[in-house]
Formats: C-alpha cells, sequence, structure tokens
DNA sequence: TTTTCGAACCAATATTGGATTGGTTGATTT
DNA sequence: AAATCAACCAATCCAATATTGGTTCGAAAA
C-alpha cells in the first residue's frame, strides 16, 4: 500500500518518524516554548502508528533534542533546569561579591570530589575545554568555554546537592547583567594567571590528588574575587 | 454603647486586637499549620472592624509572630523557606554521605564569612547554644541544638546564595530517615571530640579570623564524615 | 515471527470556573 | 479624626474536567 514504505522493508518506520519529527524541529514552526505537537497529533500528521512516534521520540530524547513529559508535552532543546525558578526569585538583591563568596564555598569540593571521580576522559574533555579558553580570541568567547569546564566539573563531581547548589549560582551569575563587570575583571594581566590557574586544577584532578584541586580551585576563584573587588572599587 | 471602648477612648482598638489574636495564638487551638481565622472571622469573633484587625495583623508581622499571603491566609510562626518544594523533590537517591560532601563544601565557607560579619552579641549567643549542646543528657536533644548552632552561623553569614544552598541541604538531612544513623556515629568518644571543635569553631569567629574559622568548621566536619562512614562500614 | 497499528486504560499535568482570602479604596458612622 | 462597613481587586485554593505522555494488550500486516 505505502510504496514509501513497502519499497525498502529495511527502513524502520521509527526512522521515517524520527526524520520527519526531525524536519518539523528544524522548520521553526514550534513557538516560543518549543512545544511539539501531542503524540496524537503528530500520528495523524506523519501517518503513522502511535508505537513508531513514540520509538522516534524516545530516539530524540536520548539524542538530547527534546524532552518529555508527562501530563506536560513533548518539547525541543534541553531538558530546563529545577532551579530556574527559585534562581529567577532570588536574584534580586545579590551582588557579584556575594556570588564569589558561593562559589569559593562550592567549586573548591566540587573539585575536590571530581579528583576522586574522574576518569581519563573526564581528564581528556576538561584538557580541551582549557585550551580553547586559552586560545579564544575574544573575552566573550573565553567566557563561554570557562563556564563550560566549571559545569564540566561540577557534573563529574556527581553530588546532587552540590549540583543543585552550583547550577543555582550558575544560573544568578547568568541571569543578571554582571557581563560588563566580570569582562573588566578579565583584563591583560590576568589572562595568563587564569589560564595556568586552569592548568593546575586540572594538573590535581588528574593525580587524583583531591586535596590539591581544592586548593587550586580555591586560590583560582580568590584570584577572580580580588579582581573583581578590585574593579568594583576602582568605578566607585 | 460599647463601654469597654469608650469608657478609655485612649485604648486603640488596634491593640486589643493584637491582644486578642496574641491570646489565640498562643491558645494553641490553631491546629497543625498554625493557620489563623481569617480576617473576616476574626472581625466576627472578636467584635472589632477589619481596619482593626488588619492593623493589629501588621504588627504582628512585623514582630515576626505571623506571616500572610494574599489569598492563602494569615499563619503563625516565622515565614517558610522557599527550597522546601525543590528539597522534597531531590531528597530521593541522597544517601548520607552525599550530604556530609556538600556540607564540607558549604559549611567552612559560611564560617569564614561568619567571622567576618559576627557582632558580639553573635558570638554570645552561640557560645550559650554550645553550652547546651555539651549539656544535653540525651543525643537526641543534643542533636537539636547542634542544628540550631548551625543554622545561626548560617544567618549570620548572611549570604542569599549560600543560605539557599544551605537550607537545602539542612532540609534533606531533616526529611531523610537518617536520624538512626547519626546518632550510631555519635558515640561515647566523639562526645568531647565534638565539644571541643564547637569551641574551636566559635573562639575562630569570636577573633574574627576568617581561614581559623573555616579550617575549624572543615574538621569538625571531617570528623562527622569520617564517623558516619565508619559507623555505615561496620553496619555492613 | 516480527513489526505495526489500534484501542483502551493509567498517571501526571493543564485547564477551567467558582469559592476563599488577604489587599485596597471609599463612604458612612461615631 | 477614628472606626466601621461595604464593595471591589488580585492571588490562591479547590474540585471537576480535559489533555498528554506512559503502558499494556490484541489484532492485523509484513
Amino acid at each position: 500500500m505505502n510504496d514509501e514504505v513497502s519499497s525498502r522493508k529495511q527502513t524502520d518506520n521509527t526512522s521515517v518518524a524520527v526524520a520527519k519529527i526531525r524536519r518539523i524541529i528544524d522548520g521553526g514552526e514550534l513557538g516560543q516554548d518549543g512545544r511539539l505537537p501531542t503524540e496524537r497529533e503528530l500520528v495523524d500528521r506523519l501517518g503513522l502508528g502511535r508505537h513508531s512516534i513514540r520509538r522516534a521520540l524516545e530516539a530524540l530524547e536520548v539524542e538530547g533534542l527534546v524532552w518529555r513529559q508527562q501530563g506536560k508535552g513533548t518539547f525541543a532543546g534541553p531538558r530546563p533546569r529545577i532551579v530556574s525558578g527559585l534562581a529567577a526569585e532570588i536574584s534580586g538583591g545579590i551582588d557579584a561579591l556575594a556570588v564569589m563568596e558561593a562559589r569559593l564555598g562550592i567549586e573548591p569540593q566540587l573539585a575536590a570530589l571530581c579528583a576522586r571521580r574522574a576518569t581519563g576522559e573526564d581528564v581528556d574533555r576538561m584538557r580541551q575545554l582549557a585550551s580553547r579558553i586559552e586560545g579564544a580570541s575574544e573575552a566573550d568567547e573565553s567566557e563561554v568555554w570557562d563556564g563550560a569546564l566549571h559545569r564540566l566539573i561540577a557534573r563529574i563531581a556527581d553530588n546532587p546537592l552540590l549540583t543543585v547548589a552550583f547550577s543555582l549560582v550558575d544560573e544568578v551569575r547568568s541571569v543578571e547583567a554582571w557581563h560588563a563587570v566580570r569582562t573588566v575583571a578579565r583584563t591583560e594581566g590576568t589572562r595568563e594567571l587564569y589560564a595556568a590557574q586552569h592548568v593546575a586544577i586540572i594538573d590535581a584532578i588528574d593525580a587524583r590528588d583531591a586535596e590539591a584541586a581544592r586548593q587550586a580551585m580555591f586560590d583560582h576563584l580568590k584570584s577572580l574575587s580580588d579582581n573583581l573587588r578590585a574593579s568594583l572599587e576602582d568605578r566607585h
């Protein structure tokens, strides 16, 4: 009946569904929230059974292209953080120095745990990110990779509570308009210092030396904090 | 008409309302959630106008005796923390050691900040709590005062982000049924050690020595963590 | 036999409308 | 002036209903 399917029996209907749904996502017809049509709607629109549709969505979910929640729907993009609401709620009245104070508590501990749990592959990825930070031509770009490195360390540390705490800090940091403040603190002389500190952190993790990693991360954040404070006082 | 009011016109009706509502709160007839009668109910029960009732509630709210929310009601006690929902959400799948890992990151930093910001009065309160911990006859009781001391330190540190993180850890800790686990870890020999460590922490804060306070809190939590791990391995 | 489809049901979530509750304003009374 | 009362607003709750992804089962198709 259906020539497209019957002609090539090899081609799983699931793959067909994946391709079609991909086209829907890339088509940019999804609206602000990135919500996909419901599974039952897709059954009608794509002319396939719900089983195929679901397996396709499962594949796309594993791939990280969509996320689903029962009773809510299927959405394109990464699954939103649970802390988003909380971060928005408390972001008012928090200054950059308070964020650094929090980071000084959380991230050294994350580095210590990371040193205990990192695999060789993890360390490789960290070194790649570090070289990208160093190689970035724009301060903007370097900041992106820097954030990625710190997030990676948090993920490897694999402690649910600290992960939430870190996400909270990370989100508040990005929500607020401290971009200008931070780029100011990132002057010429500091660039090599930070690069060396990143290497020190990763070396300690590579050596599986938890205390050294903790100390290295602490020193790094202390430098950031000091520079930030200095640049804030300058402005005044 | 109303003899009680007309006889002494000086006495504001608001003060009368405050007194009567105070009696309701202290009477212990509020039920589990501490919910007060609605404003309109109070108007009937106390025989006063809503204006007076509201001004009385405002006073009690400033005093910290009650908190109110539009559409929800008026409740006795302090305003609940925003992290409750989040804590319940992630409390599953967290073990006692993970909690200690998080505390090892957050609380030393809180102690350091506390050392910078504590007043003499704060230190006095901390010493009072420490002596209550030591003087407690039951392990149960000592645990309550211990929790109060750590919370006080967090409050004095006065960093919104770390406070939320601490509340999260604190709540997860209390939600879970680790009571037995922790009391086991609190054996006879450890009692004097913990008491000495509490004194060391408070002394460092009293001396306004941030780094010493950080180290003292770290040592204390490290002892707790080690004992916990040992008792867990024993069980196995 | 394997794959696909359809249907029915489950559980979590959204949505809806009405009732409740604190927040606000203004007129009336005292 | 102060207190009371009435009316309305906005946030929240509550229960009923609909929607949506998750699951199971059997029939049909390949």
